[in-house]
DNA sequence: TAGTGGTCTAGACCACTTT
DNA sequence: AAGTGGTCTAGACCACTAG
């Protein structure tokens, strides 16, 4: 772990434990600087993180001030994790409906950026949380770089199998959000109506070597799903 | 403009201009501090914005490379700029359809974050992107920040009349995003039917000070919007 | 082993807010 | 005028990639 990260964890379990509550601000960067001895530059890093996350938000001349955001029951659209972490407490279950190997054929090599023929696992899933179904999953991975999959690894944490497992490190995602009727089969899964409303969003997953190894598309259960983001 | 602002739009000219087709990769860190006479970290801070914009990826060791992604036609979301930018060479009305002036009762007071009694303008507009109706949007803004607006404001760019006009800055922005179905009301604006899907953005507006300005909710058009977004 | 991005330091000065 | 975040520099060293 690097020193910014080190600090910004510190400070996020600071801000947490409501060590701030009646400033409502963080320290000023020279006494972060003196407290956790590091130079300017690594504090603006952490607090560059904890921006990201919304937990601050930075006025100049005057301070770093904590965000008190309701996200109760979102999910937070900026970062490569799944449900599972902003679902702390819940019961997830992830039921394999179908794993296949095939081949890519032009409309797959096109979005898997990868040559025609390049083998391919097919993987539907039906993810439920708390006993009730939440989404509907269309997953392609590239087998080029992972190399194996069962239903094993599919009903439990794909993420962290190619994280510890396959030691490869993720470095960012594309994701488009859209929104469409739900086709019969989804609707029995999820137990909605056919031409129910469906949030839909199609994730495309890079290792930090650039390579895509895995697009998504995941119908989420509309009454359920919410998601949260901050832009700047 | 800073620096490292200047440095960012001149590489992403560059990017555009295809300079640097051949090799898919900017110039090194080292060589675009000689190119720019500046430091590594003027260099640091405008390759970010370049990155969060989804134009480059970097790869420790190897270099920055260019991403080339398909995102067309979609709205932009880690920004605070709105429909207008993101689509380019297209025409756009802003049909307001009611405009009010409201005191705040507690379920306002609650998400505008301002006092009970604080006078709110509410705002309800129909955009129409190449004569077809896009969205439908209801927006709440608190007049002791935007003292006044008129229904030309709102049919023009109210961003535009904020920055502008006012000389007020943005800060940061939350936005939820989920989907429901539509009502009777706005499926006869979007000429959809009711009950078809929904996609729903809420977004909540702070200026750069962290005073929340803007809080609106926003109906699309879900054959015509697509959203667009890059996560680390 | 050389090239390239990532982390870190120390210090100067600027821009903005608050008193 | 004092306090605080933002920009910028110069330079050292580390981590990772590629030939």
């Amino acid at each position: 772990m690097t020193k910014y990260e080190f600090v910004a964890n510190q400070l996020a379990d600071r801000i947490n434990n409501n060590e701030f509550k009646h400033t409502k601000k963080i320290p000023t960067e020279d006494q972060l600087m003196q407290e956790y001895n590091v130079s300017k530059n690594t504090i603006r890093n952490a607090i560059k993180i904890l921006t990201k996350l919304g937990l601050l938000y930075p006025v100049q001349g005057s301070g770093m001030f904590i965000r008190e955001i309701k996200k109760y029951d979102t999910i937070f659209l900026s970062g490569t994790r799944g449900i599972t972490k902003d679902h702390p407490g819940t019961h997830i279950e992830n039921k394999c409906l179908h794993i296949e190997v095939i081949e890519a054929d032009e409309k797959i090599a096109q979005f898997m950026l990868c040559e025609q023929g390049t083998p391919i696992y097919y993987i539907e899933r039906l993810r439920i949380v708390d006993e009730v179904p939440y989404a509907v999953e269309y997953t392609y991975y590239n087998k080029n770089i992972i190399h194996y999959l069962n239903k094993e690894i599919v009903e439990s944490s794909i993420y962290q199998y190619i994280k510890e497992d396959l030691k490869l490190t993720f470095g960012f995602a594309d994701k488009y959000i859209s929104a469409r009727k739900l086709t019969e089969r989804e609707s029995e899964l999820l137990k909605l109506q056919k031409d129910d409303p469906a949030i839909i969003i199609e994730d495309n997953v890079y290792l930090a070597n650039g390579t895509l190894f895995n697009s998504s598309q995941i119908t989420y259960n509309y009454q359920l799903a919410h998601f949260f983001m901050t832009a700047e």
